[in-house]
DNA sequence: TATTTTCCCATGAAGTACCATGTAATACCA
DNA sequence: TGGTATTACATGGTACTTCATGGGAAAATA
């Protein structure tokens, strides 16, 4: 299962071209589709959110549960689906990031990948450090307060 | 489930590769990663903390069960997993420090590894020491008033 | 035919595996 | 119990592989 931790900043060529960390392409490995899952930042900031497709799937699973005439998972079909990019990846290991997902995150000559778990984020290097700053300069007791989900099984 | 104990100085080559005590080694052994993931102390201090990849796994899956889309979890998935590297342990039973991470914990020659039972820790020796002499220097009433977690289960 | 897209190759740097040595700890045997 | 043999451990070095990245050829598209 999909671990994405650390970060890295890789180049982008001039053709929209960008090695996906090697760290990162194991964990990809092995899925039904060798490639990610790119999709904007649902929180609106400058970045894009990635996965593998295994995570998509999961999604995918829910709704087939569902009527496909059952009107009630309409707008959420498209909402979650309607941005994400599957980028296939190439034989040495990189995505082609097309224009708009380039656009969104203001990137031009590099993007840093950041490890978020089960998913992760490619951002212009500059403003993924200063997201993070804003996370790593909470105090210890604030670091503490963090929302995480709920623990299998129920809070203890 | 690791637990680790005492405390080990090896010497850091000049390519950063350091031995990873073998006591310790024994506890990692068995894991689905053979390796450590360790992440600059959220406690500010100069040091780094270590775990085996299963405490990462089992926060992985806590986020794998929410949505990708959710916003409510970005700043703990950033601040769980953006600064944690899995380094293997090679066949003889060593680690590569990156530079970020000996330059962190102000590592250059030696490293200290000290067991923090689930956890460990690695510290410039000296730097260590001092640590430890502050904790060691409580008063008997003041460690035995030594904040720990709840047991499992409720008080007993 | 012009242009874009996909695939393949070349290269330097970095990371990894492998091998060798000395020392310390352990097991074994008398 | 004392001494020896064996194993495990830490550590240094070297050879090899992988990785990131640039460029270009081939294929597809317009």
């Amino acid at each position: 299962m999909a671990l994405f931790t650390g970060r890295v900043v890789n180049k982008v060529d001039r053709k929209g071209r960008v090695s996906v960390p090697a760290a990162f392409r194991n964990q990809l490995a092995g899925q039904s589709f060798y490639g990610v899952a790119v999709y904007p930042s649902v929180d609106r900031s400058p970045s894009l959110t990635a996965c593998g497709i295994d995570v998509l799937e999961g999604l995918g699973d829910r709704f087939r549960a569902t009527s496909p005439f059952d009107p009630s998972y309409t707008d959420a079909r498209m909402a979650l689906f309607a941005d994400v990019q599957q980028l296939p990846i190439d034989s040495d290991g990189r995505v082609l990031l097309t224009a708009d997902l380039l656009d969104h995150a203001g990137i031009t000559t590099h993007a840093a990948f950041v490890g978020m778990g089960d998913l992760f984020r490619i951002w212009e290097p500059e403003t993924a450090e200063a997201a993070l700053r804003v996370v790593r300069d909470k105090s210890p007791e604030e670091r503490a307060q963090l929302e995480l989900p709920p623990a299998p099984g129920g809070e203890r």
